[in-house]
DNA sequence: GTATCTGCAAAACATTTGCAATTCT
DNA sequence: AGAATTGCAAATGTTTTGCAGATAC
């Protein structure tokens, strides 16, 4: 994954490039931990000393609008993002606090009574190396 | 369901059965919505006019904690209740913005991986009487 | 009489908004 | 120059906490 195509994929999108909203992508893409707004804050702000935590709030509400993040509320308290747009579960251990994706089908699902735009899956526990 | 199998309910999970706990359980028995904090405080204050903000939240806190109640993050902004602790999915029309519930059968996902302890689904599109 | 529960006021958070300064073309 | 973006400070809204008074057993 190169630079060029993060910026193309932003323009893609109707997004401007901006070096906020570049490295801020950037960091998504390459940051598949499903992070916090805090997470992200103190990770770009060593790169970019100026950076806000109004412009991550403001940018990655930008990306979630233009549909190239997903908003994941795995967390009661703060919203987490995610670069990867894809359907897909959430799982978190209990014990060592990971989340980890899974794959989930949806035809065990009894959908006929709606048109669904986006899904959105968390289960919680332990996973098998905690055990 | 009468009113003394909601204090037997709640002693059975070790919960002192007190007239605001009965009276907020009570309420999440009858009231199947997925209620707000706020909601269940506006609805409840009529009756019991000195009821505060902070015992709502100590006592639905406590219901999750004991198991007898779900928290359900599909607002980003503000947590949502169901005295329903059997598996079901969540499903909210952007339209009418109503909530509905519908089944999922577990076993067609693959969580090999996984212990798994509470299963949250809330999908969101439009529903049939809307569309 | 002692432990628990309630509820007010204040604090603690995450997130949004208003607006002035900055940047980009 | 003009339009969009950034970022500070203040506001907003939800949830938690400290603590004093009330309640229950």
């Amino acid at each position: 994954m190169k630079g060029i195509n993060i910026s193309e994929m932003l323009k893609e999108n109707d997004i401007k490039p901006s070096y906020q909203r570049l490295k801020i992508y950037e960091y998504l893409i390459n940051n598949r931990t499903h992070p916090t707004v805090d997470e992200i804050y103190k990770a770009l702000v060593v790169e970019i000393p100026t950076l806000s935590k109004t412009t991550v709030y403001n940018t990655l509400n930008l990306f979630v609008e233009k549909n190239i993040v997903l908003l994941i509320t795995i967390d009661e308290n703060e919203t987490r993002y995610d670069a990867d747009t894809s359907v897909h579960g959430h799982f978190r251990c209990r014990k060592c606090k990971k989340i980890y994706d899974f794959e989930i089908s949806v035809e065990c699902m009894d959908l006929k009574d709606f048109e669904v735009y986006t899904k959105n899956v968390y289960f919680d526990g332990i996973c098998n190396k905690c055990l």
